[in-house]
DNA sequence: GATCCTCGAGTTCG
DNA sequence: CTCGAGGATC
C-alpha cells in the first residue's frame, strides 16, 4: 500500500497547488501525511517520502500553523520537538510493575521452563500445551506508553520496575511513537504499552562518527546513547538521535480485549505502533527451540542490537495463573545470545603491579555485556602489545573472551578514533612505590622488593587455595595488614594476634580467631608447597614439586650447588641459576631463616618419591572441564596417587584426556590429535575400581 | 638450530 | 585460558 500513496503525497505536494484558500484542510491533510510517512517507516518498514520531502512538509506546516493559530492541535507532528526544555525529570509510579524477565543461555534451561509452566497450568500428559509467542529481544531501553482515548498523554522510563521517570516530552519527539493512535473507533479508554526504545546501527555509527570529528568522546554502543538521549532535557536532542520503538507488552489496558500477546501484537500495530515483524507463535518446545536457534544467526542482519528472544505464554488468562515470582513472572523467559565479541570504549589504563614488581597495563572501559557476565576490565599484556594494536585511551575497542573467560581486546576502530584520544605512555615510576621503572624487552618491572604493592601480592599468592591454603586471608584483609603495616614480610603472618586482626574492618572476634588458627594449620604445608608459595621466579608447583622429591629438607636443598640443581628434570642453567641466586641472596636467606623461626615446617613429604607403579602407571593425563564429583585438583591427587603423571596441556604424548562439562580447546586438539578421551563418569568408574 | 613441549605468570567475574 | 620463555629433543 505505501508505494501507490507515495505517489499521491508527492501530487499534494506540487508548489504550485499551494492551498492558501483552505489553510485548514491544509494543515490537516499535512499532518496526516506527516503522521502516515512515519507509519510507514516505522511500522511497516516501508517508507512512503524522503527525509528531504518530510522536512519540507514539516517546515510548511508549521508555517501554516503560526499563521493560522485557530488550528492549533496539541498531536501536530510539529509540535514533538515544539517543546520546550524541561528543567528535570518527575518520578511517577507505574501502575503496573515493569517487572524484569529472567535469563537463561542454554536451551535445556528453556526446556525446564516450558516443563514448569506446564506443571504451573496443570496439565497433565497427554493434555496439549501452551502456546507460545517469541519475538526478539531489543537492547535499548524500555518504556511505557499510556494512551488515554487514543491520545499519547503520559510516557515513563522503566527505572526501577516500580517508579520510572517522566520523559513524555522526550517520547513525543520520537517519530516511532505515534502520538494518537489510528484504527476504528471505538478508541480504547486507557492503553499502556510497553516497548523498546532503540537505535539502528547506521544511526549510531553516524553519531560516533560526528563526534570523532569533533573530538568528543565516543559512545560504547548504541543503547548507552539511546539512554542518555532519553535523558536529555531538550526535546530537540532527542528528534535529532532518530530513535526506533517497538512494543513489546502492556501495562493498564481498559476497552481493549485481545486475548493474547500475539492479538495484542496485530491489534496495536493497527493501530499505528511498531511491533516486531519478527514475532512469531510456536505450538510445541522443538520448533520453539528451532526458531530461537535460527533467529541467532539471522539477528547480525537487523541492523540493531538483538541480545535474545523472549518467550512468553501467549494467552493472557494463562500468563495470570501462572503470576510472577518477586522479581519476574513465570509466564515469560529471555533466551540470551552469549554475545561472543563487543565493542566499546576505552576509558582508562592502569598498571598493575605483580608479585614479581611486573608492570601490567589493565584497561578499563564502559561496561558491555560479553558471554553472560558484564565486562569493565581487560589486560593489554604489555606496551609492545600497546603499540602493534596502536591502542589508545578513548578509542573504540572490540572485546571478546578467550575461551569463554578472559576478556581481551582484540581490535581498535580505527575508522573511529577521535582526534582526542590519548596515547598510552609507560609509566617512568611505578604507581605504588614511585620508584624508578626498570625495562627488560617490552616488559616493565618496579625493582623496589619493599613496593607495598608487590608486597600485597605475594602475601595473596602466598595464602591462595595451591599455596599455603590460608582460608579467610582474602584480597580485602591483606590489603589493611599492608596498609596498617603489620605485615611488611611474609613471615610477619605468623605472629599476627586475634587482637590484632579483629581490629580490621570486616573481621570480627570470630573470624579473627579462625584466620589465626588457618594460619597456625597452614605452617605444615611441607616443603613443595612452600616452595611454590614464596614466588622465586620460575619455580611454580611443578618445580617445587621436583625439587622436593630430590632433597628431603629445605637444609639439603640449600646445601645443593648449582650443578645439582642443574642436573635435575626440567631444570636448565637459566632456572638453576635463579634459584641459586635467590636462595642465597640476603633477602633469600632472612625469608628462610624468619620462616623458619616461625615454625614453618621445612621438610619434604614427597622426597625419594618414585612413581607408584599403581595401575596406572605409565599413564599421562590431562584434566579439563568442571568436574561434578570434586575439584579438578583433587581428582589430579587421586590419579598421581596411582601412578599416573598429570600434564597441563594436551600433546602427542598425552594418553587420555579427562574431559568434564564446557571442555573447550584441549578437547578439540584432543580429537584432532586422535588421543583417547574419558568423560567424568569413565574416570570415576577408571577410580572406583580400587 | 629448529621444533615441540611444558610450566609459569598474569588474568576476569560473581 | 593463553602467551611467552625455558628446557628437551632431534
Amino acid at each position: 500500500m505505501g508505494s501507490s500513496r507515495a505517489g499521491e503525497y508527492h501530487a499534494g505536494w506540487m508548489p504550485s497547488t499551494k492551498r492558501s484558500d483552505d489553510p485548514g484542510a491544509r494543515i490537516e491533510s499535512l499532518r496526516q501525511m506527516l503522521e502516515e510517512a512515519n507509519r510507514a517507516y516505522y511500522v511497516d518498514a516501508d517508507p512512503v517520502m524522503s527525509d528531504r520531502d518530510y522536512d519540507q512538509r514539516l517546515e510548511e506546516l508549521s508555517g501554516l500553523e503560526a499563521a493560522h493559530p485557530e488550528f492549533a492541535s496539541a498531536d501536530s507532528p510539529t509540535r514533538r520537538v515544539g517543546g520546550q526544555p524541561v528543567d528535570g525529570f518527575v518520578s511517577v509510579e507505574h501502575s503496573i510493575p515493569m517487572q524484569s524477565i529472567d535469563n537463561s543461555y542454554d536451551p535445556d534451561d528453556i526446556a525446564a521452563w516450558c516443563a514448569r509452566v506446564r506443571k504451573g497450568l496443570e496439565l497433565g500428559e497427554g493434555d496439549a500445551g501452551p502456546v507460545f509467542c517469541c519475538d526478539p529481544k531489543i537492547d535499548g531501553v524500555a518504556i511505557s506508553l499510556r494512551y488515554e482515548s487514543g491520545r499519547l498523554v503520559q510516557a515513563v522510563t522503566r527505572g526501577d520496575g516500580r517508579r520510572g521517570d517522566d520523559v513524555t516530552a522526550q517520547a513525543r519527539a520520537i517519530r516511532a511513537i505515534p502520538l494518537r493512535l489510528g484504527g476504528e473507533d471505538p478508541m480504547p479508554a486507557v492503553l499502556e504499552i510497553r516497548g523498546e526504545i532503540f537505535m539502528t546501527n547506521d544511526v549510531f555509527d553516524a553519531i560516533n562518527a560526528q563526534r570523532a570529528a569533533r573530538d568528543e568522546p565516543l559512545f560504547a554502543n548504541a543503547r548507552n546513547v539511546t539512554a542518555g538521549t532519553l535523558k536529555s532535557l531538550d526535546p530537540g536532542v532527542v528528534a535529532s538521535r532518530r530513535l526506533c520503538f517497538s512494543a513489546h507488552g502492556r501495562g493498564v489496558v481498559d476497552g481493549f480485549e485481545p486475548g493474547t500477546y500475539s492479538g495484542f501484537l496485530e491489534a496495536i500495530r493497527s493501530r499505528g505502533v511498531p511491533v516486531s515483524p519478527h514475532a512469531r507463535t510456536v505450538e510445541d518446545l522443538p520448533s520453539m527451540l528451532e526458531l530461537l536457534v535460527a533467529f541467532q544467526a539471522d539477528r547480525s542482519g537487523l541492523g540493531y542490537g538483538v541480545d535474545g528472544m523472549v518467550v512468553r505464554v501467549d494467552a493472557f488468562a494463562m500468563q495470570e495463573r501462572l503470576g510472577a515470582t518477586s522479581k519476574a513472572p513465570r509466564w515469560c523467559v529471555a533466551f540470551k545470545y552469549p554475545a561472543d565479541q563487543g565493542e566499546t570504549v576505552l576509558e582508562d589504563v592502569t598498571w598493575q603491579v605483580g608479585k614479581g614488581g611486573t608492570l601490567t597495563p589493565r584497561a578499563t572501559m564502559q561496561p558491555v555485556e560479553l558471554a553472560g557476565t558484564t565486562v569493565r576490565h581487560a589486560t593489554l599484556h604489555n606496551i609492545e602489545e600497546i603499540r602493534r594494536k596502536d591502542i589508545r585511551v578513548g578509542d573504540r575497542v572490540v572485546v571478546e573472551k578467550a575461551g569463554e573467560i578472559i576478556p581481551q581486546v582484540v581490535e581498535v576502530r580505527l575508522d573511529a578514533r577521535s582526534e582526542a584520544s590519548q596515547p598510552i605512555e609507560p609509566p617512568a615510576a611505578c604507581p605504588s612505590c614511585g620508584e624508578a621503572v626498570h625495562q627488560e624487552g617490552p616488559k616493565l618491572y618496579c625493582m623496589n622488593p619493599e613496593c607495598p604493592a608487590q608486597l600485597r601480592e605475594r602475601i595473596a599468592w602466598f595464602a591462595g587455595r595451591n599455596q599455603m591454603d590460608i582460608d579467610g586471608l582474602g584480597e580485602k584483609i591483606v590489603d589493611q595488614l599492608v596498609e596498617r603495616k603489620l605485615v611488611r614480610h611474609l613471615a610477619d603472618l605468623y605472629v599476627l594476634s586475634v587482637e590484632q586482626l579483629a581490629d580490621l574492618e570486616g573481621l570480627a572476634e570470630k573470624s579473627a580467631t579462625s584466620l589465626v588458627s588457618a594460619i597456625d594449620v597452614s605452617r605444615d604445608r611441607g616443603m613443595a608447597r612452600l616452595l611454590a608459595s614464596i614466588g622465586i621466579r620460575q619455580i611454580g608447583s611443578a618445580a617445587a614439586r621436583t625439587l622436593a622429591k630430590a632433597y628431603p629438607d629445605m637444609d639439603s636443598l640449600l646445601d645443593a650447588d648449582r650443578e645439582s640443581l642443574q642436573s635435575l628434570p626440567d631444570f636448565g642453567e637459566i632456572t638453576a641459576g635463579i634459584l641459586y641466586e635467590t636462595l642465597h641472596s640476603s633477602r633469600g636467606t632472612e625469608l628462610l631463616d624468619r620462616l623458619r623461626e616461625a615454625g614453618v615446617r621445612f621438610t619434604s613429604d614427597l622426597h625419594g618419591q618414585e612413581a607408584p607403579g599403581g595401575r596406572m602407571a605409565g599413564l599421562t593425563m590431562v584434566l579439563t572441564g568442571t568436574m561434578e564429583h570434586g575439584s579438578r585438583t583433587e581428582l589430579a591427587r587421586r590419579l598421581e596417587s596411582l601412578g599416573a603423571t598429570i600434564g597441563s596441556s594436551v600433546s602427542r604424548r598425552t594418553d587420555v584426556l579427562v574431559a568434564g562439562a564446557k571442555a573447550g580447546s584441549k578437547l578439540e586438539k584432543a580429537h584432532e590429535l586422535g588421543i583417547e578421551i574419558w568423560d567424568e563418569a569413565r574416570l570415576l568408574s577408571e577410580l572406583g575400581e580400587d
